[in-house]
DNA sequence: AATGTTCGTTACATTTCTGTTACGAAAGGA
DNA sequence: TCCTTTCGTAACAGAAATGTAACGAACATT
């Protein structure tokens, strides 16, 4: 298995040391932002496994992170590292979404307990890879291209059809068959494709591109796999047909 | 099993703060109100499996907080705090739906021992879940569908039946099966997945949701899983046939 | 420079959702 | 049976969300 990518963001140096040269020694590969706004920047634009999230941050509330963070990204695994006193942030922070907390001063044993009990129980994030299977085709990233598994039942038409994609559109299409069977919100879009950090959603862009995939998809009138519109949340890879009739 | 959540309503800090302490130390977690309006926001609109109502609050009397919360949701849990001599109130509390009551000043241990005969008496409190089984099917929240588990008795109709379900329709088939077995009056169900604060119920909305769920439920014949008339009462999910003739 | 592709934006058409009203049907009580 | 209350649902309308054609800027390629 790969090595699991871990973002502090902590503004104390000595603490920060401590949390990374333990991580790295557990075997884990560290991200760090000794600040607030460089935290929410890495926080939103940086891939890792897991967040490590002082509360407590000079600037930028580490509540405010979170919340853009979980908006932006609903299932990333996050820890908050919280003072002793702070009862009213920790309790804010894991309905905020964190998936568990670590009460300053704390043990190097008892932070990295936690952190292997979240990673145990968090789906592994999605890596790198050249290409991703469904059920009906293939997404190839490294050649930009959508190949479908040709099932021509009868007919002279041997053409495995293929579709070529764009950049975006690849990095769409990779974004949702990774994450396929959750509706994936345009914000999480934005933030995670078009890796900027969205506000208010006014462009239509993601739409555009979807419409677009869809076309493309279509060109293989054999497959059923495609973009589900989630209305009033998102969109959603599937395999399954739509109507179901 | 998740942490249990208990909001505090308690004007006094100190006592507040007494009584959060000790219950997060015995690892519940908790949201607290130290007035009463706010604390009657939260009853009506946060999700929690044991309210603390101190009843001797300045501005809003917390027999009203009880009152109100219960006509939303009956089953809430909740345990009442009052002063010594407070019999006619304490009384007058358990009537209005309190499961157990404390007499000021109390003493920690006899505090938290409540609290978790309370909480282990009491059903729990249905938690943010990607889907909820029923048997017939399944609703999924995150698809927005149900799903029905399909029993072709030999017929070549392999479709395991599938309806998508918009929002609202989503919100309140989730509600009303994590509730199965009970009847839901309209006051709870416009408090719980409307989070309206209703007085008198004059609109016709809820039916009208009720007939469009119907509608889609009948779409699968084989199904006999649907939402049950409680005449003066309120709607009740089932999956027992109707009339049982 | 001419051409082609990608990609974001705007504008407008459509679809979908959802609350309201109205009215007949059903259920109970007297 | 008659009357009142409670329900079911068709029809409607406004609002919100979505699909997509058309346009133009940016960039690469020829």
């Amino acid at each position: 298995m790969a090595r699991t990518v871990i973002l502090t963001i902590e503004d104390d140096p000595a603490i920060r040391c401590g949390i990374v040269d333990s991580l790295e020694y557990s075997g884990h590969q560290v991200l760090q932002a000794g600040d607030g706004s460089l935290g929410l920047e890495m926080a939103l634009k940086s891939e890792y496994d897991l967040l490590l999230l002082d509360l407590a941050l000079p600037e930028i509330s580490g509540l405010e992170i979170l919340k853009k963070l979980k908006r932006a990204r609903p299932t990333q695994p996050v820890i908050i590292l919280t003072a002793k006193g702070g009862e009213q942030d920790r309790v804010q922070g894991l309905r905020d979404g964190a998936d568990d907390y670590v009460v300053k001063p704390f043990s190097i044993k008892e932070l990295l307990a936690r952190v292997e009990a979240v990673l145990r129980r968090s789906p592994e994030r999605p890596r790198d890879v050249q290409s991703v299977n469904f059920s009906g085709g293939v997404v190839d990233f490294e050649r930009r291209e959508v190949r479908f598994a040709s099932q021509e039942s009868s007919e002279g038409e041997p053409a495995p059809t293929r579709v070529e994609l764009s950049e975006k559109e690849t990095e769409l299409i990779q974004y949702l068959v990774a994450n396929s069977g959750r509706a994936i919100s345009r914000e999480e879009l934005l933030s995670s494709v078009w890796r900027l950090s969205p506000k208010g959603i006014t462009t239509r862009t993601i739409d555009m591109h979807v419409a677009r995939l869809r076309e493309k998809m279509r060109e293989n009138k054999a497959t059923k796999a495609t973009v589900l519109t989630v209305r009033g949340k998102g969109y959603m890879w599937s395999v399954c047909e739509k109507g179901g009739r």
